[in-house]
DNA sequence: TGATTTTATTAACCAAAGTCAATGACGCGC
DNA sequence: GCGCGTCATTGACTTTGGTTAATAAAATCA
């Protein structure tokens, strides 16, 4: 499958594209290709942009007493929303970082209207994507706020063990909100346990 | 302030309301009450209304192991939308009870159609809303994962001491994600710090 | 009001995560 | 291959939250 291919998958979630479409779609939309390191956000910067990645890893984090925070490891197939779709006025606190060689989709407000006026039945799914995306946002914070690291890490484990194939532990650990010393300690007492 | 004007201050936030608008949206609008207690909503139930709070404190919850635990307070001015304004099919998860006697919008998909038939402006002021609420989701889970229970309580002292004032600590408690024993000491370890 | 229930605090003890420091393992460039 | 930097693991010790149980304080209601 070609990267561009990507996203009709995630469309098709939400409706059902004619051939046509698809192939239309495909020529409309604009990727942009950024090399590992690279950065899509950076903090203060006012977001412009969305993304969807195609291929590759984007990790968002913050900066609290200049400690990294990770909140999110977004992977083929996945819109990056740092906030909800909505082109927010402020400068953003997030950092938007690509841990490999990643391909996304571009959108700006402009390119939106435009993409809306040519494919109008693909603004209501843009409505439910965000609604969706809201729903496991919060479905995310109630269960994993109320969870140990642990649970969080089995968790992990069993929704995205792509993740621990493909990011350094102690970006996952920034992600569970522990100190790599703990998750090194917490996978050990898991393959103990396994036992 | 009558209790049905709280929405007019919500929409306020986002587009101008004419005068005759905005009494015209008090009319239409269904306001219902609740006894302290009651339930908007519980497990299992396939969630077909949405809510907004003029008056009182909901407080939204599901159960693990018998043990309830919060995921979050709705008060005066907020839209109580656990699934991102969505009428999903399944059934929740949650439940939503009132925690003091409590005065709400009441809000249905044919209603809402109905609405924006009449308003349309608001149509879009909608979407903005849940974009908006996605986005302080996806804040909130930011801020309050990647945090000790102690860093929780302050930034909450921060953001709606209002809370502390009506809300029993052990639902706190919950919702911070500790033992109702741990944020007494929590509570304690600042009193003392503060000297 | 007094009695009863509900909610909050405190203490003692245990388990788990943080901290600091040292050591290993691995990858990369030279 | 060697050296270097990055990342992961381990150990000793501290801090913090969970657990259990007892007690105190506050709210509720007859």
């Amino acid at each position: 499958m070609k990267p561009e291919e990507e996203i009709l998958r995630y469309i098709a979630q939400f409706t059902t594209l004619s051939q046509g479409e698809a192939e239309d779609i495909v020529k409309t939309i604009k990727v942009k290709a950024f090399k590992k390191g690279a950065f899509l956000l950076k903090e203060g910067q006012v977001a412009k942009l969305c993304y969807f990645v195609l291929k590759g890893c984007v990790r968002q984090y913050f900066l609290v007493d200049g400690e990294e925070r990770t909140t999110n490891f977004y992977t083929e197939g996945q819109p990056v929303t740092p906030y909800g779709g909505t082109f927010r006025q402020e400068p953003s606190k997030y950092y938007l970082s690509c841990l490999e060689d990643t391909i996304v989709t571009v959108g700006s407000p402009e390119q939106e209207a435009l993409f809306f006026a040519k494919f109008p039945r693909l603004e209501s799914v843009s409505r439910l994507a965000i609604e969706e995306e809201l729903g496991k946002s919060q479905d995310q914070l109630s269960t994993f706020i109320l969870s140990s690291p642990e649970e969080r890490y089995r968790q992990l484990l069993a929704t995205r063990p792509d993740l621990l194939e493909r990011v350094p532990q102690y970006h996952l650990a920034s992600y569970l909100g522990v100190k790599p010393e703990s998750l090194s300690r917490i996978r050990k007492r898991i393959t103990i346990k396994a036992d």
